[in-house]
DNA sequence: ACCTGAACACCGTTCAAGT
DNA sequence: ACCTGAACACCGTTCAAGT
C-alpha cells in the first residue's frame, strides 16, 4: 500500500552475498528445470537436491512454494513477449493474429509449468497481473488490426485470447509425450471459430479484469 | 485379465450388513457432495466426518481416495446418458449437436468434480473409459446426423468432443463463482469453429483411444 | 464382519544451531 | 548474513484393538 514495487521480480537484489546470490539462481534454475518436466507437483526436497542446497536455503529466498512458481512463471514472460513481438512484426493481420495464437498454446503445451499456470494462487498475484495487463495491451493491438481487416469476429477481446490460449494448453498437457502436436487439431477449431465469416453472436461478455475473484 | 467385471461399479455388492451398506452409501453421498463443491482437494477426513464415519471405514469401503474418485465419477455417467438421449431426441442435427456440447459443457462447468475428471489417474482407470467408450457411440451418431446434413465439419471425430468440452470445463472452473456463465462464450466460439462452412482442414488427426498412455 | 482412532509415511514450512 | 538439517504440522493410508 505504501511503498511501490517497481523491480518487476520484486526480490530485492541488493548486497547479497556471493554465495547467496549464487544459491539464489541455483534453485530458480533447478525449479525452472522441475517444474517444466514434472508440474508444480514436484518436492520442494527434489528442488533442493537438484540445486545442491538445504531445504533452509530454498525457503530463505522464496519463503514459500507458491512464491517459487511465480519467479519461475515470471521469467518465462521473456517468452511471451517475444511472442508478441514475432506477432507484430507480421505484416498481414490474420498472420499475425494465428502467428500469436500459435505460439502462445505451443509454449503453454510443451511447458507443464505454463500449462498449470491458470491455477488462482498465481493469478491473484500482482506481479503475475501485471505481466498479465502488459501483454494484453499488446494482444489488443493485433486484434485491433485482425478487425480492421475485416478478417476477425468482433466481438472477442484481448482478455479472451489466454483464456482461450490456456484452455488448448492445459488440455493438452495429457498428450504431451503421446501426441505432442495435437494441440494444433484444436487450435484450428478455435481459430476457424474465431474467423469474422460465419461468425454466431458471443454470450455472454467476455471475462472481466477480475479474472481470479471467486473459488478460492 | 482372466475374469471380466461386468457390474459397472465393480464393487461387489453381495451380501453387504446392514450398517456398513448404510455407511458406504453415506461415504459415497459425502463425497460426491463435497468433490462437487470443493474438488478433489478436499481431505479424506473432512468427507469420513460429513459422513459421520471413521477414516477407517471410508476406507475400508473405498481402499484409495482415487477409488472413492472414480465411484464419484461413475455416478454422474447418468447425467452425461442423459445429455446423450436429450441430444438424440432433437430432431435438427445441428440442434442435436449444439445441445449435446451445451449439456455436457454446463455440467462440466458447474460440477467441480467434473471439471478436474480429466486427471489422468481417473481417466486411465477401466471403468471410467469403458463408460467412455459407450458414451462416444452415442457421440459419433449425433456427429454423423450433422455431418450428413452438411452443417457439420467432415473431419471432427467423437474423440474430439470430450476433449473440447473439458478445455472449455476445466478452464471454466476459476469464474465458476465470479462469472457462471462464461462457458457459453468460449463454448460459442467452438461451435462456430465445427461449423461445416469456412472450416480450415485440421492438423494434426484426432486423439487415439490411448488417451492416458504419456505422462503419469 | 465391520467400526474406530491412534500410528505411520510423506511433504511444505520453521527454527535452533552452526559457519 | 547465510547455510543446514532436524523438528513440526498436515494429509493419505494402515492396523491393532474393539463390538
Amino acid at each position: 500500500m505504501a511503498t511501490v514495487d517497481t523491480t518487476r521480480g520484486g526480490e530485492a537484489q541488493r548486497t547479497l552475498r556471493a554465495d547467496a546470490r549464487r544459491n539464489r539462481e541455483r534453485v530458480l534454475a533447478a525449479a525452472s528445470a522441475a517444474f517444466a518436466e514434472e508440474g508444480f507437483d514436484v518436492g520442494v526436497a527434489a528442488i533442493a537436491r537438484r540445486a545442491g542446497v538445504g531445504t533452509g536455503t530454498l525457503f530463505r529466498h522464496f519463503p514459500t512454494k507458491l512464491e517459487l512458481e511465480v519467479a519461475v512463471v515470471l521469467e518465462r514472460a521473456a517468452g511471451m513477449s517475444e511472442n508478441l513481438q514475432a506477432a507484430l512484426a507480421e505484416p498481414d493481420p490474420w498472420e499475425a493474429f494465428t502467428t500469436l495464437m500459435t505460439r502462445i498454446v505451443e509454449q503453454t503445451s510443451s511447458d507443464r509449468c505454463l500449462g498449470q499456470a491458470t491455477k488462482p494462487e498465481l493469478l491473484g498475484d500482482p506481479r503475475i497481473q501485471e505481466l498479465q495487463d502488459e501483454l494484453l495491451r499488446g494482444v489488443e493491438e493485433i486484434l485491433r488490426r485482425g478487425r480492421d481487416a475485416g478478417v476477425l469476429r468482433r466481438d472477442v477481446t484481448a482478455e479472451d485470447i489466454p483464456v482461450l490460449a490456456s484452455a488448448i494448453g492445459t488440455t493438452m498437457e495429457r498428450f504431451r509425450t503421446s501426441q505432442p502436436e495435437l494441440w494444433r487439431r484444436y487450435l484450428g477449431v478455435v481459430l476457424d471459430g474465431l474467423r469474422a465469416d460465419g461468425a454466431a453472436p458471443l454470450e455472454p461478455g467476455p471475462p472481466g479484469p477480475d479474472l481470479l475473484s471467486g473459488t478460492c
